[in-house]
DNA sequence: CCTCTTGTCTACCATATGGTAGAGAGTGAT
DNA sequence: ATCACTCTCTACCATATGGTAGACAAGAGG
């Protein structure tokens, strides 16, 4: 164990801010969950933006990597492509909850940093625009707007994974049984909205 | 116009909230948006608690009237109905967009809050459900587990909505043109993910 | 004219927030 | 021993926040 202070900040950091949003969550908070004093916050992170700037790019870092990983394990197949890609946001999101929650959280803050994080993400969505596309005009996929599938799928993973409230709604439990119907079901409903006609 | 400042109120802070957040939002804030004092507020909301709580039944409430009036102006044909559900919710993001996202910021807010609106909702989601349910069983939607569908479709058109930076990551613009686009792509979407096999 | 109610305001207050200044402890090099 | 460096802390501070107390103006009813 014994990770680095810095290290902590960033983990209790990433947590607070995904769950709760960055505007709601002091200094304070976070240095009584590390166990440490606010003082010691700022000697690591001269301000709270930049501790958000560093939360915000350690987690996009966090997740391509499992993104990328997946992609290059998998067929050719572009179904089972995206099943990949959705399995592997879907244990990020499972081993730690907040990270979607976090991403999500850039379209509230101000346009600057919202900005160093698009870049962040240029690469990883540019490179799945080009992919859909490709697949799409070899008529292994339905036709359509490649951007707008991508944003879609993006929606519909990432809104599923950071609204627990909307799945209580429809009785659904936070329990493992629970959580793997549910990914079943999410792979199921993307298949079917991708597949060719 | 001159419209009480009760409302004006409601109006001001339903749009801040939506869209920045409830804690990111302080009382002093929404009064000089609404160009009053912050007494005011408190006049007329005796804690920043009632006026979220307010804020939040009112947008439950407008959000239930539309799609419960587009349900009711179409067809049997359940792959209609979405799409009438659907249009209805863009409508309504489109004129305002803070309105889903607010109904997002339920999953931050303190548990007795959610619950409250929890209750709200329940009528529309077991309706929703029950329909899907029967729909699948009738052989014409895509058999699935409909709680988890009702819960996919809502993430689908609410990420989508509540998203613009996923949007925007992938070029898209927020004309009049785009938009049409994106809202014809989302129903294409929803529509191949239920239709039955 | 008086009084009660309604709505808005100014003047405060206790607390929490992000951030500064600088002390003190531990470690390694000279 | 001392100097320099790294890391953590206590003591503050200016500002912002949610909220209280109460003054003031405008009607409405008697």
């Amino acid at each position: 164990m014994k990770s680095s202070t810095r290290e902590r900040i960033l983990d209790a950091a990433t947590d607070l801010f995904g769950v709760r949003g960055v505007e709601a969550v002091s200094l304070d908070v976070i240095a009584s969950e590390v166990g440490v004093a606010k003082q010691t916050l700022l000697y690591w992170f001269p301000s709270k933006d930049d501790l958000v700037q560093a939360v915000l790019v350690a987690a996009v870092a966090e997740l391509s990597l499992g993104v990328e990983a997946a992609i290059r394990a998998t067929t050719d197949d572009p179904l089972d492509r995206i099943d990949a890609v959705v399995r592997a946001v879907f244990r990020q999101a499972v081993r730690r909850p907040a990270l979607l929650g976090l991403v999500r959280e850039i379209s509230r803050l101000p346009a600057a940093s919202g900005d160093r994080l698009h870049e962040a993400f240029e690469p990883l969505v540019g490179r799945a625009v080009g992919y859909l596309r490709r697949e799409m005009r070899a008529g292994r996929l339905r036709r359509a707007d490649p951007r707008m599938i991508a944003a879609l799928c993006y929606a519909t993973v990432t809104g599923i994974a950071t609204e627990p409230e909307a799945l209580r709604a429809v009785g659904w439990q936070p329990t493992m049984a629970d959580l793997r119907s549910l990914r079943t079901e999410l792979l199921a409903f993307l298949r079917a909205a991708l597949q060719p006609t």
